[in-house]
DNA sequence: GCCGTTTTCGGCCCGACTGTTTTCAGTCG
């Protein structure tokens, strides 16, 4: 079963409650809080449920017993009482509809029950008649709100990469600073936490001329259009395909307003739940006590400290447990983008790179890295010119006679090797004698039930012929769903092994991602985080697997690319 | 409907913007 179905359900149940106004407002919070928590769950339900039963899906953060009977009915039956009770009260298709930027639950009602509307195409009707201007409270700028909000929602098909959305942000935060009517602009939000995909772009600026600002703004380059403008906040409509906030702070409240709008919202609703303990009061200004003198507000380090915390880095902020590390100053010293030495996932022309062998350890060596691994693919990866046993034998020979002309890095012989269909390795033992390490990756045979996959890889890690497990879920953000397999069961096996885990750092990738990472950490494992660099300027895409690392509580010894050069061989000797 | 260092009742985060309802509801983050 689909997680995401689930929680749908549970935000369509909470969409119509939500009809009946206030009254039951904490019950419509109660179901989209569990629908959050189910969604970003990494297990199914279904599995939970069929392994602990209830107890098990009353460990979900948010499901009580009222929302454990539902779920339970549902993976029984197939269905839900409850909500198709409602459906068939409010047959809309609030899901989409709500999505649309300006309609929320009581719009959409009012749409269905005023003009008939119940799903997007037939709200499309309605506004090429220039029907919803007619009901009362709507109006012409509604209408063109609505028309618009739609029109974003169709070019943007939700989030965007976070590859994509940062380089657009720093563009937009130089910019700004650089117009000279700013004394700060900082990029806030979900990318400040470096989280996979990103929904907008928030910018915080502090200066006295928000006027010329946003005059300066508007007439960028990269933005298409303008869709508010009010004194503190203006947002954009960019050509990259997402929208901007740009939002004016006081200098003097700037710590309270960056940690506000960094979020996540439920580390937030943490905080200011623990402020509210302590009898204080936490908002977007800063930190009050009860006769409203200010504790703390210029920077986030002392928002933090008012509540007897340790300063949180954005990527930890997501409610996982940071919030009760800091307050016993127990938070982990993350790993930093200048603790990696060296790349151990790269390709060259002589399979499916762009740049010689040569360029790509010149470009690494002028990142400032200490060792390179080139690592192209094996026969099997035949679309991208992977390599037989002969052709690889005088690959390595090329390498180790080039890596002498090298000095101040070193070139390390590797491959990408196939885990094939059943387990075994796409290159031959006198190949894998010859190189300083392997990586093994799946890039075949994708549908394989979990059991079977699972076996198929622990196969591969029990050779001892590989050091490192390539993307190991293989999926493609907004492209493929990727393997299933029992992470704990790999996770383990590969540390028994003294096989690394990867963090591809590609943007599309992001394999493992930061839910898996805590997984797979608790066994001990540890991990790899490479560029897979596929052309010398692809190992700038470093950074966001330091994002997915530190989203994932690691630290520099968690991470085999920080450890120098005679430290690595022996862990690839392991 | 959930939840518990005020624990089985009584709370549950907080403020801004927008349109048009001249006093606020709906939506958003």
């Amino acid at each position: 079963m689909e997680n995401g179905l689930l929680a749908r359900m549970f935000n369509e149940i909470a969409d119509i409650l939500e009809l009946d106004g206030d009254k039951r407002k904490f019950e419509v919070r109660a179901y989209r809080k569990a629908a959050v928590s189910i969604e970003s769950m990494q297990e199914d339900v279904s599995t939970l449920y069929k392994e602990r039963g209830i107890s098990g899906l009353l460990d979900i953060p948010g499901v009580g017993k009222g929302l454990a009977l539902k779920i339970e009915e549902y993976i029984k039956t197939g269905k839900m009482r409850k909500y198709e009770e409602l459906k068939k009260q409010y047959p809309i298709d609030f899901e989409n509809l709500t999505r649309i930027q300006g309609i929320g639950a009581k719009k959409a009602y009012r749409l269905y029950k005023e003009l008939g509307i119940r799903d997007i195409e037939s709200l499309k009707k309605a506004l090429q008649e220039h029907r919803i201007m007619e009901l009362v409270g709507f109006g012409e700028r509604s209408e063109k709100e609505i028309e618009y909000g739609l029109g974003l929602l169709e070019a943007s098909r939700g989030r965007i990469l976070l590859g994509v959305a940062l380089p657009e942000a720093e563009k937009l935060r130089d910019a700004i600073l650089n117009s000279g009517y700013a004394s700060e602009a900082v990029i806030a939000g979900s990318i400040r936490r470096m989280k996979e995909t990103i929904g907008d772009i928030d910018i915080l600026v502090s200066g006295k001329e928000s006027e010329r600002i946003m005059d300066f703004v508007s007439g960028m380059d990269a933005v298409e259009s303008t869709i508010s403008r009010g004194e503190a906040k203006a947002t954009f409509w960019l050509k990259a395909g997402v929208s901007c906030d740009i939002r004016f702070i006081e200098a003097r409240q700037f710590g309270a307003a960056l940690l506000y709008f960094t979020g996540s919202k439920s580390h937030n609703v943490k905080m200011r739940q623990i402020a509210i303990k302590k009898g204080m009061k936490l908002n977007e200004y800063g930190i009050f006590d009860r006769d409203g003198t200010v504790k703390a507000a210029e920077t986030e380090e002392k928002m933090y400290r008012a509540l007897g915390m340790d300063y949180i880095a954005p990527e930890l902020r997501e409610d996982r447990g940071e919030l009760e590390a800091a307050a016993a100053h127990a938070l982990p010293e993350l790993i930093t983008i200048e603790e990696i030495i060296g790349d151990l996932h790269v390709h060259s022309n002589h399979s499916d790179g762009m740049n010689s062998v040569e360029e790509m350890v010149n470009a690494a060596k002028a990142r400032g890295l200490k060792y390179v691994g080139i690592t192209d693919h094996s026969k099997s990866e035949y679309v991208a010119h992977g390599m037989d046993d002969a052709k690889f034998m005088k690959h390595i020979d090329y390498i180790e006679a080039l890596a002498e002309k090298f000095d101040g890095i070193r070139v390390l012989v590797g491959a990408e090797v196939d885990i094939l269909k059943d387990g075994g390795l796409d290159l031959g033992n006198k190949v894998l004698d010859r190189l300083d390490y392997a990586i093994g990756s799946v890039h075949t045979s994708l549908g394989m039930d979990s059991g079977s996959m699972t076996e198929r890889i622990s196969k591969a890690l029990d050779s001892g012929r590989i050091d490192i497990l390539g993307h190991p879920t293989e999926r493609i953000i907004n492209g493929r769903r990727g393997i299933e397999f029992d992470l704990d069961k790999i996770a383990s096996k590969a540390e028994e092994n003294g096989v690394a885990m990867e963090i591809d750092s590609f943007p599309e990738r992001l394999d493992l991602n930061d839910e898996n990472i805590i997984r797979a950490h608790s066994s001990g494992v540890k991990f790899a985080i490479d560029t897979d660099s596929h052309s010398t300027s692809h190992f700038s895409m470093m950074r966001y697997g330091i994002g997915m690392a530190r989203r994932g509580w690691l630290q520099k010894d968690d991470v085999i690319n920080t450890y120098g050069l005679s430290r690595l061989r022996g862990f690839f000797d392991s």
